[in-house]
DNA sequence: CGCCCGATTGAACTCACTCAAATACTGTGG
DNA sequence: CCACAGTATTTGAGTGAGTTCAATCGGGCG
């Protein structure tokens, strides 16, 4: 029932750098089975040793971090094609924890393979090295909106990269994307509260930039929520790899 | 008047992994010089795709975003054994700026180097990911406390790390540390305005936990400033790569 | 039907921000 | 050696963006 990786249906999107027929056979033999997971399911735990690694092949989720008092950090939303895992193979330990909030379906790699990986393959760990150093990038991103932005900047900014990363992920009917998530998940990776979050959604539905109901957001004027939001450059539409 | 790899005295804190001469020998090979910087010189610029990693030998810095406006988010600070422009090199370009704040020398590689790196020292591809992982690592801690801490939490929070790592990087004499950065800075790090910055260092300050005078940080009750911070886990003092 | 969870709205509060001005320090030129 | 300008720190006062508390609404499910 398994997916084979030449018949990957990630890889079809542009979104994804081309592989060559090595590589895909590599991939395939670095793969140790497929997992599916029920909604609300952890994934992989926070601080924990994993000895897997994962890649998303659909369903979307959440990394987030605990204060030990309770108060979270929801890190990044987790979507299709994202690798999980990176750190708790390289370091001893995760630095977050991941969470599928849909129901989710993971291919599934051995974390004891990775060396074999950087000492055969180096095309691949070159690959590797961009998702961490890409993944730290957009936490580069994040930390600049927590830190500095006003909270009606943060929702707006959020809704565009959200959409402009389902758009390059072919989640994107026109102009409306399932988003799977409590509006609580949005304010904890905003560092705004609940209910601030609301009011300012609420906000931006009567000004006609963006509605987010029922699960779906809807973004109708994306020029103007990127001028509210302070972005320049285009952001998340570059080729990457899969792993 | 360079120092070689083999003699290199950041190689000699137990921070910093053993190396086999193997390493060592490649790492010589793959340093193309040494450069020295004035205070205040922008060492990489944001949004750039700089030609050259540098591995910084001393001084200090910080690596920053800026958002059109002009409003400024530091990423982190930047200490000696930090390992700059990997996302120049990986990317094509740098996702945030670093400035030398106070005199620098660093240690320089061709980027153009790197391929060969992966393809022949596995070893040392693997540290640069383990590199990459760590920042993203800390950056995620970086998110928590801006998204999540209040403000005595935020301040005391960055007085335990910086004194931590400071401490790992010998910097530390007894429990003060040089810290050669204006309060705007640590203001800039944590999401908050300058005059409460000062506010609440001057509270700090007022009840025996840590003081920051004259550019000289002053630690004297870290377990108290830790639960303050809602630390737990020890932080980085665990032994890294030094590229 | 009743329960639970999430979204929504109103109201009061407060933490942190902005504005403003004084003080202290450093380097520069006369 | 002093005057002056520019920069960083400190302090006070008033304001406001965002929080907290609290209550209601609405849909899905056992």
């Amino acid at each position: 029932m398994q997916v084979k990786c030449r018949d990957c249906p990630l890889r079809k999107l542009s979104l994804f750098d081309e592989m060559t027929e090595d590589e895909v056979a590599f991939q395939q033999s670095f793969k140790s089975g497929e997992m599916s997971v029920a909604p609300h399911t952890t994934v992989l735990m926070e601080g924990s040793k994993a000895p897997q690694l994962f890649t998303v092949l659909n369903g979307m989720g959440l990394r987030y971090k605990t204060l030990p008092d309770g108060r979270r950090q929801v890190i990044s939303f987790v979507m299709p094609g994202d690798f999980l895992g990176l750190q708790g193979a390289i370091q001893a330990e995760m630095g977050h924890g991941v969470e599928a909030t849909t129901k989710m379906r993971l291919c599934v790699f051995r974390r004891s393979d990775i060396w074999t990986l950087f000492k055969n393959h180096p095309e691949r760990a070159y690959d590797l090295t961009w998702l961490a150093s890409t993944e730290e990038h957009f936490l580069g991103e994040s930390l600049a909106t927590v830190g500095q932005r006003s909270a009606m900047e943060k929702i707006a900014w959020a809704m565009v990269l959200l959409i402009q990363r389902g758009r390059a992920l072919g989640l994107v009917n026109g102009t409306r994307m399932r988003f799977p998530f409590r509006q609580q998940d949005l304010a904890d990776s905003l560092g705004l509260s609940l209910v601030h979050t609301n009011k300012t959604l609420a906000k931006l539905r009567e000004r006609k930039l963006v509605s987010w109901i029922d699960g779906v957001i809807n973004v109708q004027d994306i020029e103007q929520l990127s001028q509210i939001a302070l972005i320049d450059r285009e952001g998340w539409t570059r080729a990457r790899p899969l792993m």
